[in-house]
DNA sequence: TATGCATTTGCAACTGATTTGCAACTTGTC
DNA sequence: GACAAGTTGCAAATCAGTTGCAAATGCATA
């Protein structure tokens, strides 16, 4: 049973038809470990399915971010780019340089936001926190 | 001299010409408490320059952004919204259900954030901390 | 395995936010 | 005050994403 099984079968059982060009897509997200935008999963989903169209692309996400399936980034000034929702949270740091995206996560920070909220009456529903970083060179 | 001759002086200083439609516009960022996004600051400005074009603010604004004179901002799925760029940085809280934005700061998060891209050899450029907040009902 | 129909598709046209080409017009300088 | 370079307004273009529609397809059921 692979990653991509699993999402079909998450899908299946949310009510979510699963079609041919669904699932190349899901195949696609599965075993994607990058942050791929609709355009680049397009290009890599239209392999296996030529005839796959970018605005079905595009209803897809939409409908598994609905389903809580992906989580969807934008990043500064860039196209949304989508990732499978695992499921620990993090945040991203952006190499401005390269454009790399790297996964991190701090405890300590999501428990400071959650107490600044909470001390003017809100509660956090969702956030998000991008560091646009750049290697050291000393 | 009021807050919007500072700005004019700033660019003046940097050698951005000081047009009519730029006075109008820097009039209206310095006397705005709130974020607003381009069309509004259109709107805003208008009463003063009624002939000022909405490229000419995009223009503008991209300008005044690149001087460092005010900072751009882009909330989820909204258009871009600006602010002039005080000397303390801070963050915002964006009320899902209203729209409003509340600025914040924390001196511990900024911390934490700067140790976290140090540890992996990186240092950050600029950051981004949106927190999707609910007034809470209890 | 065949049937029916609601869902999904591809296409092309549309949207909303922002950018750009260009000729006419200002600005700050000499 | 005149001139070169920077700016403007307009209309058309762009970019990411969405939508209307008729044709095609998944899948629950027979």
């Amino acid at each position: 049973m692979t990653k991509a099984d699993d999402l079909t079968q998450a899908l299946r059982d949310a009510g979510v038809r699963i079609t041919r060009q669904r699932a190349a897509l899901l195949t696609v997200i599965a075993g994607a470990d990058d942050h791929p935008d609709a355009v680049e999963l397009h290009r890599r989903a239209s392999k296996d399915m030529p005839s796959l169209s970018l605005s079905t692309v595009y209803r897809t996400l939409t409908a598994l971010e609905d389903q809580g399936v992906i989580q969807r980034h934008q990043f500064d000034g860039t196209p949304s780019r989508f990732e499978k929702a695992e499921d620990d949270h993090h945040d991203h740091m952006i190499d401005v340089d390269t454009g790399e995206v790297i996964e991190f996560c701090s405890d300590r920070i999501e428990q400071l936001q959650t107490e600044l909220a909470a001390e003017i009456g809100y509660e956090i529903v969702h956030h998000r926190m991008e560091l646009y970083v750049r290697k050291k060179t000393d």
